[in-house]
DNA sequence: TATTGTTATACTCTATAACTATA
DNA sequence: TATAGTTATAGAGTATAACAATA
């Protein structure tokens, strides 16, 4: 029978509450559930940091991005690609457009719709924020080969895009 | 992703304002963070139908299998493992002990702390649960080979344990 | 003085119902 | 009738400050 190794062990031989010196998360850790949370937690802490001087969340570069390479972009649009819901992309568009980085522009042909556009300071701060992004990417080989990096990101689409 | 057939541009050489058929997230789809969101909010949303009928949300899964595997442990030691706030966990704690799963006890040797436990009925939950998330992993293969998991795993590890 | 658990509270994110104007 | 954009609002998730009891 192992002796325990607390700083002051029971006297006594009755039963003992246990207490915890270091904690076991191995069974969390073989879930793709709670790997995959925490990575993109700590993934999203980074690019927050480095997105903080542009003034964007991790929502509103997408946001832009999409815009950016697909000028005249529904909204529509844009919430089925980013799985946003309408009534919450209203305010972020509210508030690009009042930051002059994107313009509501009529849709040529669905006079239901708006086509979203860049401005051109729209279209610099994308660029921007784009390249410190990408050089992101590139920091993570710090962890990650970039053999690593492309394997990591072949798998996390054959997750979420089932084909 | 929804496709929807607009009618056709015009055909004349002025200039036109630009409309969008098929959306194109080629750039986001470069970046590790873009595609870990959205494969870890892929893996939950199975994760929260799986755990339906045991009623526990992800985070209640992860407090009460820590606390099956680590009998004793602490409120501010669950926080720290799971990277949860301790005003947040108070009322999930709450919620199990009102549902008599866990139970509070005074921790052996700190006065200020609580070990936590589970009851007889919280151990039967968590073992079906935990046989429910395994179960899932394995069904994840439909997706990808054993192998091809265990590799999105290890590099998943890699992103958020820096070691 | 520092730490554990807790309360109160605020802020963000996400979700639902309903309205308007166009299709 | 259905869809795009919008409004209002509710709920969940996450954050900080401060307090009592104990170390």
């Amino acid at each position: 029978m192992p002796r325990l190794r607390l700083p002051r062990p029971p006297a006594n031989g009755a039963r003992e509450v246990p207490s915890v010196e270091t904690i076991d998360s191995s069974y969390l850790e073989t879930l793709l559930g709670y790997n995959a949370r925490r990575a993109a937690l700590s993934v999203i802490e980074v690019f927050l940091e480095a997105m903080a001087p542009y003034k964007l969340r991790p929502v509103d570069f997408s946001v832009l991005s999409l815009v950016a390479h697909n000028p005249g972009i529904t909204s529509r649009q844009l919430c089925s690609a980013l799985g946003i819901l309408p009534p919450n992309l209203v305010g972020m568009l509210n508030a690009l457009e009042k930051r002059e980085l994107v313009s509501r522009l009529p849709h040529p042909r669905d006079g239901r719709a708006m086509g979203l556009h860049l401005t051109p300071g729209g279209e610099k701060l994308v660029r921007d924020a784009e390249k410190t992004a990408s050089e992101l990417e590139a920091g993570v080989a710090g962890r990650l080969s970039p053999a690593e990096l492309k394997t990591l990101i072949k798998l996390l689409k054959k997750i979420y895009q089932p084909d």
